[in-house]
DNA sequence: AGGGCTTGCGAAAACGTTTTCGTGTTGAAA
DNA sequence: TTTCAACACGAAAACGTTTTCGCAAGCCCT
C-alpha cells in the first residue's frame, strides 16, 4: 500500500525545503532550473498530487457546490443535477448532494452540515414541508454568512437570492389554451394542494386561461391531490361524475394515473378524453399513449443554476447585491394523449 | 454579513487561549466550570460550529463518500444513490456525486480528483467504456493508496474489492423459465452488446433457461442493441420475420420499445406477444400495459454498498483483506405484459 | 575593495482544529 | 517552612499547502 506522498516527504528525500518543492512544482522563477527539474521528476515519479483538503483550508475555497433537493428518485430532479454537474465539472467544481426527503428538519440539518466549510455555495429546491411552514431562516442564515444560494423550481419570495424557475403560470396557461383551441370547454384540473408553490402557480394559469376565454370555472372539475397513494377515488369520481372532455394535470404522475383510471372505465385517451401533463419525463415519453406535456428543461435549469452560482462565487469582490431571477422557457410537446374535439 | 466565528476569535474576545476554548467546548475536565460555561455561552451566542475542512485535515478523515456512476438520469442509479445517501446520513457521512457519462476518461478524472483527499472511499459502477477497455488501473491505484472501494452492479473480476451485485444470470434464468412455464417456446431476447457485463450475464441466463428446458437456441431470435437510438428496425424485423411468442428484454427501455413497435404492427401485448423486462423503474410501472419485470432493489443495493464501505472505513486497523461480494435478491414482478399461451 | 544587484533558497506564517505536554498557582500535608 | 499533588490554563505541534519575506552568495561596476 503506497500512501499518498506529501510535499514534506519530497522535501526530506531531496534534502531541500518544503518551500522549494512547492515553488518548483508551481514553476516559480525563484528556483533554478536544476532543482526545479529534479523536484518535478521526483514528484512525477511518486505521482504527487496536492491534497485538496489542505488547499481548501488555505484558500478558504472548497471548489464544491452543495445541492439540496427533496428527492433524487424523480426524473426532473435527476436531470437538474445532471445539468449542474456538467457546468460544475467544466469549471473545476464538485457537487455534493443531500436529500431533504421533503422534510424541513432534514433540509436544515443538511444545510448546516454543509455550511461549516464543506461547500462554497448552495443550489436548492425547497422541500414541501419547508414551503408549508414558510420558515426560511436556515437559508437566510447561510446567505448572511456570505455563502451564495441559488434556488430553483420550488422557490420563495421570502428570501432574496438568485433564482431559476420556469414560468409555471404561463406554461399552464399555454397548455390549457391549447386544449381550448382544440375545441374543449369542460377541462378538468388535477393539481396539488396549494402550499406547493408550483402547483399553485399552475392552478392559477389554468384558471386564467379559462377566464380569458370566458369559460366559467367549475370547481367540481378541480381536484387537489395531497398524496399520490390514495388519489384514485378522487380521480375516479371526476371521470365518472362529470362529462369532462379534457384534463390538465400538473405533473406526469397525475396525468398517467388519470389515463389508467380512464382506461379502467373504458374511456380511451385521447378519443374520449384528452390529457396534458406537466414535466417531460420518462413516463410521458414511454407510456401508451405517449403523453402531451409541458416540457421543462431540467438540464438547462441545472446548467443555468450552476452558472449563476459559480459566477457569483468567482465575482466575490464586487459584492453585487443585484439578485436576478432567471426564467427557463418551457414548450408544449404534443403527443398521442391529445386530439381535437 | 456575519462571517462564521472561529476558535481564535472566541479566544481573543474572552481573553483566553485557543486551547482553553477548544477544551471548554469539548467539555474537558481540565477546564474550570466557570470558564467552561462562559466559553460555551459565548460560543452559543455566536453560533460557533467547528470548521469541517480543518477537522478533515487534522483527522485525515473527511466523512465523505465519493459516488461515481455512469449517469444519474436513470431511475435505477437514482434509487441506488438514494439508498447510499440514507445510510451515509445515518452515519454522519456526506456523499459527493460524479458522473462518468459512460466515458472512461471522465471516470478516471473524477476518481483522481476525489482521491486527493476529498473523500474517504468510493462507491462506483463502471462506465460502458471502462468495461469495454477493461482498463481498471485507476481503481487499483486508489485501492493501493488505502482508500476502500465498493463496486456495484457493473463490476469486474479484475479488481479485488467489495462488490454488491444482483445475480443477473439467475434472474434472467428465472424470467425466461417463467415464460417457458406459461407455455411459450419461441422466446426472443433483446440484449446489449457483450461487453456490458450485466447484458452478457443476462444473455447467459436466457440461454441456460432454454437449454435446461431442451429448447434449441435460435440465434435469429437474439438481437443485440448497441445504442437505443436506431434499434427500431432491428426490433421491427424481429417481430415481423419470426413468429416469436414472447420477448425477454434485458432492460426497461428495450421492453417498452418492443411493446410500442409491436403495437405499430397491430400486435397487442400480451395477447399476441408476452414481454418481460428487467429493472422495475418508472417505465415498467406506468406504461400501458404495465410491464412484468425483474425487480432489482436499487435502494437496497445502495444501502448495502454504503454499509460495506462505512464498515471498512471504520474498521481501519484490522486490515481485513477479506473482500466479499454481496448478492441482492431480485424478484419477478408479474404485471400486465405477460399471459399464458 | 566596497556597494548594489541578482539569483536561489529557506524560515515562518497562515488557514482552523485537537491534543500533548509543560507550567504556574494554590491548598494541604509533613 | 518545605513539599507535593491537584487544578487551571497556555504553548506548541500537527495535518498539507502557499506565499511573503529575509538572507546569503555571487557578480558587476566604480
Amino acid at each position: 500500500m503506497r500512501k499518498k506522498v506529501t510535499l514534506k516527504q519530497i522535501a526530506r528525500e531531496l534534502d531541500v525545503s518544503i518551500s522549494t518543492v512547492s515553488k518548483s512544482l508551481r514553476d516559480s522563477h525563484e528556483i533554478s532550473e536544476d532543482t526545479r527539474l529534479k523536484v518535478q521528476a521526483f514528484a512525477k515519479l511518486y505521482n504527487y498530487k496536492p491534497n485538496n483538503i489542505a488547499l481548501s483550508l488555505k484558500n478558504k475555497k472548497t471548489k464544491t457546490i452543495g445541492i439540496i433537493i427533496p428527492e433524487i428518485v424523480h426524473h426532473f430532479f435527476a436531470t437538474v443535477i445532471s445539468g449542474i454537474e456538467q457546468v460544475a465539472n467544466e469549471n473545476g467544481y464538485n457537487v455534493i448532494v443531500c436529500l431533504s426527503d421533503e422534510s424541513f428538519d432534514k433540509e436544515v440539518i443538511n444545510l448546516e452540515m454543509l455550511a461549516n466549510g464543506s461547500t462554497d455555495g448552495f443550489i436548492m429546491s425547497l422541500s414541501k414541508e419547508t414551503q408549508q411552514k414558510k420558515d426560511f431562516h436556515h437559508i437566510q442564515e447561510v446567505i448572511n454568512q456570505g455563502m451564495p444560494v441559488v434556488l430553483f423550481d420550488r422557490v420563495t419570495n421570502d428570501v432574496f437570492c438568485d433564482k431559476v424557475i420556469i414560468d409555471d403560470k404561463q406554461a399552464a396557461f399555454d397548455a390549457v389554451q391549447f386544449l381550448i383551441e382544440q375545441g374543449f370547454k369542460n377541462i378538468a384540473l388535477i393539481t396539488t394542494v396549494d402550499y406547493v408553490s408550483v402547483g399553485k402557480l399552475r392552478t392559477d394559469g389554468y384558471k386564467e386561461a379559462l377566464n380569458s376565454n370566458h369559460i366559467a370555472i367549475d370547481e367540481e372539475l378541480i381536484i387537489k391531490i395531497e398524496d399520490i397513494e390514495n388519489c384514485a377515488t378522487k380521480i375516479e369520481n371526476l371521470i365518472k361524475s362529470h362529462n369532462c372532455e379534457a384534463i390538465f394535470a400538473v405533473n406526469e404522475l397525475f396525468a398517467v394515473t388519470a389515463i389508467k383510471i380512464a382506461a379502467q372505465h373504458n374511456l380511451k385517451v385521447p378519443y374520449d378524453i384528452s390529457v396534458i401533463g406537466f414535466t417531460d419525463g420518462i413516463i410521458s415519453q414511454f407510456s401508451t399513449p405517449s403523453i402531451s406535456t409541458v416540457s421543462q428543461n431540467g438540464i438547462k435549469m441545472g446548467r443555468k443554476s450552476a452558472q449563476m452560482l459559480i459566477d457569483r462565487l468567482e465575482l466575490e469582490d464586487e459584492e453585487n447585491e443585484q439578485y436576478t431571477t432567471e426564467i427557463i422557457e418551457t414548450n408544449l410537446i404534443i403527443r398521442e394523449s391529445t386530439t381535437t374535439k
